[in-house]
DNA sequence: CTGAGACGC
DNA sequence: GCGTCTCAG
């Protein structure tokens, strides 16, 4: 057996688990799960943004974005993951576009040409595959940051799954990604894109009627350990990128549900 | 799934 | 620059 049909085998592993995760579920639990899921969708998406530190927030369709001029790519990249968002559509991969929306002018793809990185999606576009124009619109340099192949294809892609297994199983979540910029990063390319050293991911959703919170911080390497080792709190997010995440929350849910790191109430594939 | 690069028009 | 093809983690 080659590399390549281990992949496959493992990719349909994986929906397999979610389809018979999913048929597994008795009428009434599904019930409960859509209910969970209109509370999520009850939250506008202006209500769950983040704060700019960049002072350019750009929306699109399918997600929002703060883009850094200075490190020439987004600092956070926030969009609702829905399960309807999910679906098996092969859609051809575009080439990647210059933002027009960013009036500071986005970055260029050819910096990542022959850099070494990959062009690492921010909102996946395996996330955006419920439409063309969804899948097309990630491909904006404004979405992207230089990420390493092995890290992408490895504990990054990992925890992407991760975020999609659990807006099937939680009826959606709320995502937020990006990388810390800071001083003194590598940069690739005539216009200087960073490379940052540390990626993170925050995510919301409502289980059980409760809003959860779970935040990771996942050093810019490949790593084979499991991803729950990656979970830290939010305030620690923010401590680091500067950024108050979901600021309108209130306030006594959102510093206790920040200031937690507790992971258990999320269901970790490993 | 996540991506890159070569070649032809 | 776009389309098609091959390739790798």
């Amino acid at each position: 057996m080659n590399k390549r049909e281990v992949y496959a085998i493992l990719t349909a592993l994986i929906f397999l688990g979610v389809y018979v995760y999913e048929y597994s579920l008795n009428e009434e639990e599904k019930a409960t799960v859509v209910s969970e899921g209109q509370v999520v969708k009850a939250h506008t998406k202006e209500y769950l943004l983040p704060t700019s530190t960049t002072g350019q927030v750009v929306h699109h369709e399918g997600y929002s974005l703060s883009y850094s001029e200075p490190h020439e790519q987004p600092e956070w990249v926030a969009y609702q993951l829905k399960k309807s968002d999910l679906s098996k559509a092969n859609y051809k991969r575009p080439y990647f576009e210059i933002d027009k929306a960013v009036k500071t002018g986005a970055a260029h793809w050819n910096n990542y040409k022959n850099s070494g990185y990959d062009r690492g999606h921010l909102c996946p576009a395996g996330d955006r595959r419920h439409s063309l124009s969804a899948y097309k619109e990630t491909f904006l340099t404004s979405n992207i940051s230089p990420q390493e192949h092995t890290f992408n294809s490895g504990i990054w892609n990992n925890l992407e799954q991760q975020v999609r297994y659990w807006a099937k199983q939680y009826n959606g979540v709320f995502v937020i990604t990006g990388g810390v910029l800071e001083e003194g990063l590598k940069s690739i390319g005539k216009e200087q894109v960073s490379v940052p050293d540390y990626f993170f991911k925050v995510l919301l959703s409502t289980q059980n009627g409760k809003t959860n919170m779970i935040a990771f911080l996942v050093p810019h390497k490949n790593s084979d350990r499991p991803l729950y080792e990656f979970v830290v709190s939010v305030d620690e997010v923010e401590k680091l990128t500067g950024i108050d995440f979901f600021s309108k929350l209130k306030d006594e849910i959102e510093y206790k549900l920040e200031a937690s790191n507790n992971s258990s109430t999320w269901d970790f594939y490993d």
